[in-house]
DNA sequence: CGTACGTTTGACTCTGTTCAATTGCCGTGG
DNA sequence: CCACGGCAATTGAACAGAGTCAAACGTACG
């Protein structure tokens, strides 16, 4: 589980000055509402866009804060360890979403983040980009909203660990996930699992076994088609009624 | 259970300004690391002091959001109602402790918050607080500081929900408590519980019947001394070694 | 081509839920 | 002051859902 590239952080390989303008992810990570100039300014401060392989950690816990990593393609987990060893994880990330705001409390990153396939992400020095939206006030703003429904989410998921049972909480997950693929221009009701079946019940509170049972009743009901990572939702509807409606 | 006091909104009764220089919370709550001068000028921003009663709420899902609260004294839960009615608790929160951070996202009040007991809050404009922090960089890392940590608490949240037993959860709420009471100066063995078996089950998962048979368990094993609300912990030690050692 | 890992499926166990009855506590009103 | 009613909490018994253990299968990768 743990075998792959244990402590690298050699993950300046490729480095190249992004650019926040010409990025396709403007409407999905910080610069929402900046107008042109500040996105400029905003670009400068984003220095690095760096290549994450499959596998690497973009920061372990316990490891000193002081970026925090836009998701610009490709998919992260992010997972804090027990004291017996065994990992909870805490989230899925894709493109356009930030990873590392945990970290701000103590200025140690309080979880471990992977890879699960090749990535890239921009880095954004945490002390700039404080310092910046001081001057500009649609930053800031933007960026407490970020924080905010981060914590909105959580209160989410803690609502699905507390109340769902297995199906529901299989099914918010493959919604949530339908629903983030479709506003990145995916198709949202065809795509491939990055995570393994392991990762989503530490996710859901859930054993593999579960969420395999869970996969395998969904796809007799015929609501969505399982072949291994790769799920197809052919009743959206059917899918949406599991939830509350069990 | 949502008898009393549905749409109050009428909370002004006792408004007085505040004086965060002279106030015993300083340590806990949102001056943190300000100096004099900007300690004072964050007791102008914090123009309203208000009582709250018990039952009374201090916003609904839905409100719109202008101003955060910080907990002066007193206890309040704050909870998502799920489709079918029941709610979620997604938090205690105590005497230095910011109540809102999760409506800043979309502006609106994403749960109830209501008081377990008679209470008295200090209302921060949130405009404001950012338009201050603007130019006091100190506070700006403080509240940042504070959205994360809220972040971190909702993870280990989950980690609770996601992985623990009914013993094990219990445990290490009544231990969270424990540490809560003793930063605020009170005893961290000796304590009496605002919230019902019911809100407790909410919050950590259970039924409220699991909560009551748990705290039976512990009392059985002269851990903790149950009397009705009063919490007496007799061996914090072995409480301890309830987690991960089930 | 073979091994290793992830996945599926089955049988059994156990923890927590459900339903129901009982007790205890506290405020109200006689 | 005591009796009553209502709500919270406790406890028991039966049940259900998820966990555990184990075996077999498929796929991916060296």
């Amino acid at each position: 589980m743990l075998s792959d590239t244990p402590i690298p952080n050699n993950h300046d390989i490729t480095r190249a000055k992004s650019n926040c303008s010409a990025c396709s992810l403007r409407e999905l990570c910080l610069p929402v509402g900046l107008n042109e100039q500040e996105v400029e300014i905003l670009g400068d401060l984003v220095n690095h866009k760096c290549r994450i392989q499959r596998g690497e950690y973009l920061h372990h816990t316990g490891s000193n804060f002081q970026s925090l990593y836009a998701v610009r393609r490709g998919f992260f987990k992010t997972y804090v360890l027990e004291q017996d060893g065994r990992q909870q994880v805490t989230g899925f990330h894709m493109t356009g979403e930030l990873i590392g705001l945990d970290a701000i409390s103590t200025e140690m990153h309080t979880c471990d983040a992977v890879a699960l396939e090749d990535s890239e992400v921009c880095e954004i020095p945490f002390a700039k980009l404080e310092e910046m939206s001081r001057n500009i006030p649609s930053l800031m703003r933007h960026f407490h909203k970020i924080m905010s429904r981060e914590i909105v989410k959580d209160h989410g998921v803690m609502m699905l660990l507390g109340s769902m049972k297995a199906e529901e909480r299989l099914a918010t997950f493959l919604l949530n996930l339908s629903h983030r693929f479709f506003k990145r221009g995916y198709s949202s009701s065809d795509f491939i699992l990055r995570m393994t079946r392991e990762e989503i019940g530490s996710y859901l509170g859930l054993k593999l076994e579960t969420v395999s049972r869970a996969f395998s009743k969904l796809q007799e009901e015929e609501i969505i088609a399982v072949h291994n990572k790769h799920i197809q939702i052919n009743d959206i509807d059917r899918l949406r009624n599991k939830i509350g409606t069990a």
